[in-house]
DNA sequence: TTTATTTTTTGATATTTGTCAAAAGATTTG
DNA sequence: CAAATCTTTTGACAAATATCAAAAAATAAA
């Protein structure tokens, strides 16, 4: 299972936990631009992605803009409502057919009382979405508009390929034109 | 034991687990302009406020920009680090005289094996750095100058009398002057 | 308290990025 | 394939904030 294969890179996972992971995992297939979880729903399940890419979205002033983007092997959810049991305030939506692997926060938290080194896993995940964040926070306060573009370009080009222009954007914090004319200009 | 009390607020805390806590929590004194935490070393413990106030900084392009504040009953530490196990990019500097209780990574670790509840702790903790942060991102992206000073007006009024228009300028995202003038014209 | 040092304010100007509108180019659909 | 729709580009202009320099105010030191 592609879910266990990726958490086994991180750290050991026992066969017990293997067994509990499989039991509590769901196989979810969605289409291109179907939305997962809405605003105001509470996310309560965190999806392991197997093929596909995801994006999370909010609104500001009637604008969309893209929160983060979640490709294969990696997590989706909206973090911060399934960490804190408020209620989503971004749109969870499919921009491939996607395959899932879901996993219910009632059924993680049942794992985190039979196993529980799953706490570990819990806490790795969270620092891990934490890094990334001050990273971008990093380079939202102090890199240019180009610069965001660049890097982005040196470490995730293939996202251009498959997320729009305007998506990518604002996910840079930028608009749509800014964008486009740092392209042409390269 | 003002962190004990604290945790306990957060969470159920055992008393093998207070005893535990109690033996491996170092009382630490310092003054007002101590560095305790250095840029390029590794952050290897985490510091509970009892009193006094700290900053994180870090310097882009030879200026000093502050990163976070940390006051009583709060955690203070590179987080980044500390996690990460990389080295710390940021001086941690005491504000005012502090009283802090320190908790290193490697005697933490002892616990989460004794203890595996410690687990618990540890994410909720990073947890909550990450909303802190997210809520950082979505202030600097989306917010002007003005409105970012106003919400620290409104949730942490009392940084204005402890830290300098500098710090908390470089804290919010802007500079001295536009921070001066903002001030101004309310 | 007078001087020296640090912090804050003010002014003039520059830079970056946003906004609004329209054209050009792609893509989807009937 | 033609019309309709959506996405990207281009242009003119505006707004927010930064930069640099200097004055004023506050604080610390002699």
């Amino acid at each position: 299972m592609p879910l266990i294969k990726h958490l086994s890179s991180i750290i050991t996972i026992s066969n017990e936990l293997k067994l509990g992971l499989n039991s509590i995992s769901k196989n979810i297939k969605i289409q291109k631009g179907e939305i997962i979880i809405n605003i105001d729903e509470r996310s309560d399940s965190i999806y392991f992605i197997k093929t596909g890419l995801l994006r999370g979205y909010y609104f500001i002033d009637g604008k969309e803009i893209t929160n983060w983007f979640a490709q294969e092997n990696e997590f989706a959810t909206c973090f911060y409502s399934f960490i804190s049991n408020k209620p989503s305030f971004e749109n969870i939506q499919a921009l491939e057919d996607c395959e899932l692997q879901g996993l219910s926060l009632s059924s993680l938290q049942n794992l985190y009382s039979s196993f529980p080194e799953t706490e570990r896993i819990g806490r790795m995940i969270t620092e891990n979405y934490y890094i990334k964040l001050e990273d971008r926070i990093l380079s939202l306060q102090f890199k240019t508009a180009k610069e965001r573009y660049e890097k982005l370009l040196k470490h995730k080009a293939s996202l251009l390929q498959r997320a729009s222009l305007g998506q990518i954007a604002s996910y840079l914090g930028m608009t749509q034109e800014t964008l486009s004319r740092i392209r042409a200009e390269m």
